[in-house]
DNA sequence: TTTGACCTACGAAATTATTCGTACGCACTT
DNA sequence: AAGTGCGTACGAATAATTTCGTAGGTCAAA
C-alpha cells in the first residue's frame, strides 16, 4: 500500500528523530542538535543527508541558497515500520509480546495507564462492531 | 547491573532468533532455518555464529565433533534491549507511545486484549503499593 | 585407501554505513 | 579586491557487517 523507502540506518534516525521533533530544518541546524555524546563534523552531517534525499527519506526545497529538509515519511509511518521490523525478528510475529514487554518495564504513571485502557476499551468496540474478514 | 555485551546486528537477531524458537542448536540447523527470501551460505552462517561465540553473543558446547550454540543472553533481556534502542531512537524516549502505536496496529483478539487489561490492572496495583522513587 | 558427507577455522572479498577533507560559490565586510 | 562566514557537492578513507572460498580434519561406506 505503501511506497517502498529503503529503510533508515542507526545513523539516519537520529536525523529523522530531530526533523519530527522540531519539523523542517537546515543541514546546520540539525548538525547542532546532534552534537550530544559524540559530535559529529558539518559535513557528515550534510553528506548523510544528501544521501537520504537521494534515496527518497528527505525531501528538501531551496529557501534563499540554503537546503531545507523534512522527511518524507511520516514519524507515524517510519515508526511502524520499524516497530514491524522489530516484532518480526525478535518478538515471533506477536505484538502482543511486544506490547506486554514494553509495559513491564517502563515507568507508567497511573495516568497513562488509564490511557491506554481507554484506548484499549475504544480497540474492543471497533473489532467487536467489524467483520472479521 | 547486566554485562555490556555489544549490541545483535541485524543478521546476529536473525540468528538469535532461531535459536530462541528452537532452543540450541547446530550451525548447520539454524543456517536451514534461516533459508527464507534470501537463503545464505553455510560458511556465512558458521562464520557470523563463531563471531558471536566470540562476541560473548552465544555460547557453545562441543557435543561429538560438532558444537551446539545457544544465545547467551536471555530473549528477554535482548528484547529489553531492542524496545530500549527502539524506544531511544524512535518515540522520543516513550515507552507509551510506543506502546500505544503497537496497539493501534495489530489485530489483537478481544482475549488478548483482556490479557493486557490483566496485565494493567497487575502494573496499577504495584506503582501504587511503592514509594515513587 | 579412496570417496563423500560432514564439520571447523580462517582469510579476504563484497557490501553498507559513516566520516570527513577539499573544492567551490555567493554575499558581506573591510 | 581580499578575507570571512556559511552554504553545497563530491570523492574517498574508514569502519562495520556480511558473504563466501578454500583448506584441512574425522568418520564411515564402497
Amino acid at each position: 500500500m505503501r511506497n517502498h523507502i529503503p529503510k533508515p540506518t542507526e545513523g539516519e534516525l537520529e536525523i529523522l528523530a530531530v526533523l519530527w521533533r522540531h519539523g523542517a530544518s537546515t543541514v546546520r541546524f540539525v548538525n547542532e542538535q546532534m552534537g550530544g555524546e559524540r559530535p559529529v563534523g558539518y559535513t557528515t552531517t550534510l553528506k548523510l543527508m544528501q544521501i537520504m534525499f537521494e534515496k527518497g527519506l528527505l525531501h528538501r526545497t531551496l529557501t534563499g541558497k540554503t537546503h531545507v529538509y523534512a522527511a518524507a515519511l511520516s514519524e507515524q509511518d517510519t515508526r511502524q515500520q520499524l516497530l514491524d521490523r522489530l516484532v518480526d525478528t525478535a518478538f515471533e510475529g506477536s505484538a502482543m509480546r511486544l506490547v506486554m514487554q514494553a509495559l513491564g518495564r517502563s515507568r507508567s504513571t497511573p495516568e497513562e495507564l488509564d490511557e491506554i485502557r481507554r484506548f484499549l476499551d475504544q480497540l474492543s468496540d471497533s473489532t467487536s462492531n467489524e467483520p472479521k474478514s
